[in-house]
DNA sequence: ATATATATATATCTTATTGATATATATATT
DNA sequence: AATATATATATCAATAAGATATATATATAT
């Protein structure tokens, strides 16, 4: 049910295929969300049964035909009516620096049983991982026409700067308090 | 897998039943992990067969077996091995406010579709929430004795002032930035 | 006093999703 | 010239979530 809404919202700003959507999603909204292959092009098919979006089949010698979504009125309305009517749910399923899955910090947790030189790398390269992102996040040079949603909208603005925040903060956390960690 | 190692994991602190390890995997930890009963159980009895927990069924009459499982020294070797062997994959793989997975998050970028007043009303209710996770990660009371490990161990005290400090930082921004949120 | 909700406890099943793999070609880099 | 990366779609097995079923005890509200 998600995954519709999520591919209808992204086919808002214009036509896109399979590929595109799953290029978008890992830009710097790959932090807050990510598909797989396996959940898209099975989802722009039920959606183009249900008529939520129609495609355009473009024909490439030799190489398989580009297939092109577009949202249709029907799914326009669908998405609109699904967004107003999970919003609550939405709310609270979701995780920005409250909620949050996260390998890394369990492994923390679990770090009792760490050859204490690996907790200590292994700090170092999530340090390093964690400026990359800032990096990804704060980057402003050119970007595909399908970045721009991340870029020139209000909305867009104010997530990449919510996630600078979390993440500049998390960092300046681990780096002042990871001494604490027994050693 | 990682299941098998995050069930090893909580294990190391004591036997416990599937139920407690659910019931440890929605206290504070659930901002960072959480697996279903339909994850744990199958998981539980994979382990049984391969030797790395033990278990000791205690009959109750009317209720069914209370079945406490404990890490066996098979288990033990095989969690540290494996802990040690995922560190560098569990490092990127792994989100605290780096890489989110966030409805929330997509419900704002798409919040243009959404009546004004919602987008006010889901922020609130979302301000609200995190600050009572926030309690919950802050409060000091009476816990079971399960979830001593996020109490009185280094790690545990890392994670919470961790995952506190993210979430502060977080709701600070989102104060502070909505009115820049389309109108 | 009684009804209702919540907590304890295990288990299964359908559905959703990931991650891997297969296929094919163009383009950029070494 | 060789190799790696990017474009592009699709399928499939393995994994995991979420819902539901079952059973009982206890706490809370009416």
């Amino acid at each position: 049910m998600q995954t519709e809404c999520i591919c209808l919202g992204l086919l808002t700003t214009g036509p896109k295929s399979g590929y595109e959507i799953k290029q978008f999603l890992s830009g710097p909204l790959n932090q807050i969300m990510s598909l797989s292959f396996g959940t898209i092009y099975p989802t722009l098919n039920k959606m183009l049964t249900d008529e939520l979006v129609s495609c355009k089949q473009k024909a490439q010698d030799k190489k398989p035909d580009k297939k092109i979504y577009s949202i249709t009125k029907k799914g326009q309305k669908w998405f609109e009516q699904n967004l107003l009517e999970s919003s609550s749910e939405w709310l609270r399923s979701g995780n920005y620096g409250d909620q949050v899955k996260s390998e890394f910090l369990m492994l923390i947790l679990f770090s009792e049983y760490l050859p204490k030189e690996t907790t200590n790398l292994v700090i170092n390269e999530r340090l390093l991982f964690a400026k990359q992102i800032l990096a990804l996040l704060q980057y402003d040079g050119p970007v595909t026409q399908t970045g721009a949603q991340m870029r020139n909208t209000p909305q867009g603005s104010f997530l990449r700067g919510l996630m600078t925040n979390i993440i500049s903060s998390g960092i300046d956390y681990i780096e002042k308090n990871r001494n604490k960690l027994g050693k």
